[in-house]
DNA sequence: GTTAGCACTCTACTCATTTGAGTGCTAACT
DNA sequence: AGTTAGCACTCAAATGAGTAGAGTGCTAAC
């Protein structure tokens, strides 16, 4: 069923009333704030059908329509391509994200509070993580009598360090040695390609050095282990109170504990943002979760270097401002692709 | 002037009974609950006394008695002493920490994590930091035609890497000159001390190099301004919700905003826990901040290899189990300084 | 010094009532 | 046929009176 283009002058009008004063619409308020050039007992009538087409509910027969899940994802697929943004891009933060590109705990973390700040939703990040890591480089350096610096490169440019005493004291040209065979043997294999049959195959060729080489196939292994793992920093959790559907205590209690257990969210991102490049909406519902089925989740990929990938989502109400957020997103994960 | 002490044991039954149920305390509680071998007049007639030396407090004639910011201290600094501790250390944690110690991000997170999650309070971890780090090893690594890592070992065992392009290709051994070079200039040399004088010597002497010298200097000083820069990790920000002290949206609001907005915290810690290595307790106005003078912070300094300091904390309402979450930190701080 | 008795205080809860925003329906209007 | 004024109706939310009950302080007796 098409519809004509009144009902989607009302359908708007409600969509965008709600997101803002978080208050069922009636039909009075549509006249009064909206030029539609109609009674508000026309109005009525539209919404009535409306209602009928699923696209409009009613808390209470004597309370104001608010928007379905339905008129949302109208909302967001067709209606709102027509609309102008009003906010401002997001000002140039390459050069603020750029200083802390070697730590990814602190990179996400500052795109988190960024985009917390810039949307006033609650923000999620995940950290960059890649499935076909592979080792670039690996260095061994002896930087005093008995403590031995493993280097090790993945990738591009994720770079992973470990301290670790040797029981024995070992010059750097044997230490050269160990790195060589040990760069012979992983360099550009996977993270998962990493089996007991090649850590066995290097022992063995290694022999003199037996008892250094165990602690630094411990950081390799412990490395791997820590890169295939999952997690994420969110940000702007007090946002979440300021909205009125959350001044139910209980409602609250429920978004922050899910907030702060990351695997629920890990969860909801994975299923759905593996694949596209595109920013990604999820309506109520649609995500999955119980805890967030009245929330909306706008999510998208970013990348760094072609090599790791992450997650930049926010979190808020259904009545959600899709259009801003998502123009934001938009402008964000260019800056971010391009660092 | 001295308590008696009945006095002693009323007053310790009020602050039990207030840190348990958040209600306040009458006469008829105490005697029900607590074994002073007393009519509930005879209480009353002591609670008036307590009252009068400020340690207890009447939020309305016709309530029970509320214990004081006074008695809290003196709850903390003499009576608790006397209690055993009811709950279990805290089991070894010690296998989980170790394996995140090479990177301060996740260990910091882990221990938030831990401590909240073990206490029912926010957890606050600052980032380990030095006011007198020094360079303990410089070394640039060829890792392709055009790409260069360098690494930075500060203190003990603190790691810095950056990977930076070099616009020319450049050969190892040309490399392992200038981090000769620089390691002759910088090593031992505090943070602080590397300064544009320094930075000109080390610049005459590599003037071959200029054109890689460059980005190098730049990693070095930023890394130089990350690591004074403090920063923190908060945890467990849901069990504020918790306490019925925040049911009042209003101020469940002001204080998930301050823990969001780490200067606030960060100033409060600073400003106590700077020299003692003791576990600090600050009952509510001590905090000296608007914020939180309805919450006490708990906090202790940890190390990490003798040169790295930072502080874990915990955060909740002044009613808060002090017994309990002083005994679990000092568990906590001696796996953690023993990492 | 301790305690029973009692009048008094004050919050928190209950329940009926009112208010007002908003509806759906009908009949008249264009 | 579509639009609109009029009106009875609905229901949540606010208001306000009344009550219950926990707890006090004081006094007089033990």
């Amino acid at each position: 069923m098409v519809l004509d283009d009144r009902k989607v002058k009302i359908l708007m009008a409600i969509i965008d009333d709600y997101i803002k004063n978080a208050e069922p619409v009636g039909s009075g308020t549509i006249v009064k704030r909206y030029d539609i050039g109609v009674s508000p007992a026309t109005i009525r009538n539209e919404m009535a059908n409306l209602e009928e087409l699923g696209l409009l509910l009613q808390p209470h027969t004597s309370a104001g329509r608010v928007p379905s899940e339905k008129a949302y994802r109208l909302y967001v697929n067709e209606l709102m391509k027509k609309k102008q943004v009003g906010k401002a891009p997001i000002s140039n933060i390459q050069d603020i994200l750029r200083a802390k590109i070697d730590n990814p705990d602190e990179l996400i973390r500052e795109i988190a509070r960024i985009v917390s700040k810039n949307t006033l939703y609650a923000a999620i990040v995940t950290k960059p993580h890649s499935e076909k890591s592979t080792i670039k480089y690996i260095q061994l350096i002896n930087i005093d009598e008995n403590s031995v610096l493993l280097v090790l490169v993945i990738n591009k440019d994720i770079v992973k360090n470990h301290i670790f005493k040797a029981n024995i004291v070992i010059t750097q040209e044997k230490l050269d040695q160990i790195s060589k065979v040990l760069n012979k043997n992983f360099i550009n294999h996977s993270l998962k390609d990493i089996n007991i049959e090649l850590i066995h195959r290097v022992g063995v060729e290694l022999v003199d050095y037996r008892n250094i080489l165990a602690p630094i196939l411990d950081v390799i292994a412990n490395t791997i282990k820590g890169i295939d793992k999952q997690d994420c920093y969110v940000a702007g959790m007090k946002n979440i109170l300021d909205f009125p559907e959350f001044n139910d205590l209980e409602k609250a209690r429920d978004m922050m504990k899910f907030l702060e257990e990351s695997e629920g969210i890990l969860k909801i991102l994975n299923m759905y943002q593996s694949d596209s490049d595109k920013i990604m909406v999820r309506i109520g519902s649609e995500n999955g979760f119980s805890q967030v089925d009245k929330c909306s989740i706008i999510s998208v990929k970013y990348n760094i270097n072609d090599s790791m990938y992450g997650t930049i989502a926010i979190i808020g109400p259904t009545r959600m401002d899709y259009l801003n957020t998502v123009t934001l997103l938009n402008g964000l994960i260019k800056q971010v692709n391009g660092l």
